[in-house]
DNA sequence: ATATGGATCCGCCAAT
DNA sequence: CAATTGGCGGATCCAT
């Protein structure tokens, strides 16, 4: 007996601010650009969405619109036709998320003036903008990215250098955020962006849930093995507290708490957590168990290390605290999420 | 599965 | 006076 499977979310995170609103993503189609810069990105989005219909929320996700810079053809190969038909003019009112999609910087002449400052006065009402590969130019022209850290393709870091030394160009890691302000590498790593905004967004089990739906792994190749994606994103600029997130990641199995980091930083207890807070975006508790989770998950991956001793190395006080930790974020116990994700496993 | 003790977080106020 | 820092207490989260 087949039946069709679909993933079911079992927890989406009650929101404060927005609970139920479903968010206003704008897209922009780029005629002569490489077709999956928008459409992978706009898929992962698509399959969040086929996801929380299925597990009853479909009063989240996003309501996804497609513009384009010069309506008609935006993509056309040995039959396949892409057609694109609203200018980007005729978006009206606040934008939740707004995808710009690699173009090529020898066109952002003059001729392109009236798209930049769009994207400029778009970017204002917009709560945040999203490069992929070389939209970052885009971004970047339209005088979004001057003194915040961003990234791009490879192949052009040091053009883009050149270009505008006023943006903090980081070349590493796969995808970037500065504020509201998100960029990625390119390609496949605007899979991996839009899969941590799904996850800002719902949590991280609905971003799970769309990662194995999607066949992706939430795993990178090894060169960069030591900070997760999501981690990479979350280190600060302040050394003081860049130091103290350091130190958590090196020596997961020793940290205690936030009085110890506090200390490392020579901060009263108070004042490190509310700088933390601020320099990071989560709590430094939150970060610890966050760390420990991201570590034992690339141990059950890459590794068959007993799940006990998986978990004295990542800090846990015991196999059965790591169990727990496992399923309040990830909804599976260490023992199922190493059958599902283990790349040594043969299912 | 639930209860309990400890850690953490956050708002508020005082001190620098 | 504005901005940063530190301390206190209650609500909440987490490990045992």
């Amino acid at each position: 007996m087949t039946e069709f499977c679909t993933p079911r979310i079992a927890a989406v995170p009650a929101f404060a601010d927005d609970a139920g609103k479903r968010r206003r993503v704008v897209a922009v189609a780029i005629p002569g650009s490489e077709p999956l810069e928008l459409i992978g990105p706009v898929d992962i989005l698509m399959n969040a969405n086929f996801l929380l219909a299925q597990s009853g929320r479909a009063d989240l996700g996003y309501d996804i619109e497609i513009v384009t810079t010069a309506p008609g053809v935006v993509f056309e190969y040995n039959g396949l036709r892409l057609v694109a038909d609203t200018p980007f003019e005729s978006v009206r009112g606040d934008v939740d998320t707004l995808i710009v999609p690699p173009m090529d910087p020898d066109e952002l002449g003059p001729n392109q003036q009236g798209f930049l400052s769009w994207i400029a006065r778009t970017a204002k009402r917009t709560r945040r903008v999203v490069s992929i590969c070389i939209g970052t130019y885009v971004l970047a022209e339209a005088g979004l990215l001057d003194g915040k850290r961003a990234t791009t393709h490879w192949a052009w870091c040091d053009d883009f250098k050149k270009r505008y030394p006023n943006v903090h160009l980081q070349p590493e890691p796969i995808y970037v955020r500065d504020q509201n302000i998100y960029s990625s590498a390119g390609a496949t790593s605007g899979l991996d962006l839009s899969l941590a905004l799904v996850e800002e967004d719902f949590g991280r089990d609905v971003a799970l849930r769309v990662a194995q739906f999607s066949v992706m792994y939430l795993k990178r190749p090894g060169s960069q093995a030591q900070f997760s994606v999501q981690m990479e994103a979350q280190l600060a600029d302040k050394s003081a507290i860049r130091k103290a997130q350091e130190f958590v990641l090196e020596h997961l199995a020793i940290v205690t708490g936030v009085e110890q980091l506090a200390e490392e930083a020579a901060m009263s207890p108070r004042n490190f957590a509310r700088v933390f807070t601020r320099e990071v975006g989560i709590s430094p508790g939150r970060f610890i168990e966050l760390s420990r989770l991201e570590r034992a998950r690339q141990l059950l991956e890459q590794s068959t290390i007993p799940i006990a001793a998986v978990a004295k190395r990542c800090g846990y006080g015991s196999a059965d605290a790591m169990r727990i930790a496992f399923d309040r974020h990830l909804n599976t116990g260490p023992r199922e999420y190493r059958r599902r994700f283990s790349s040594s496993a043969a299912s």
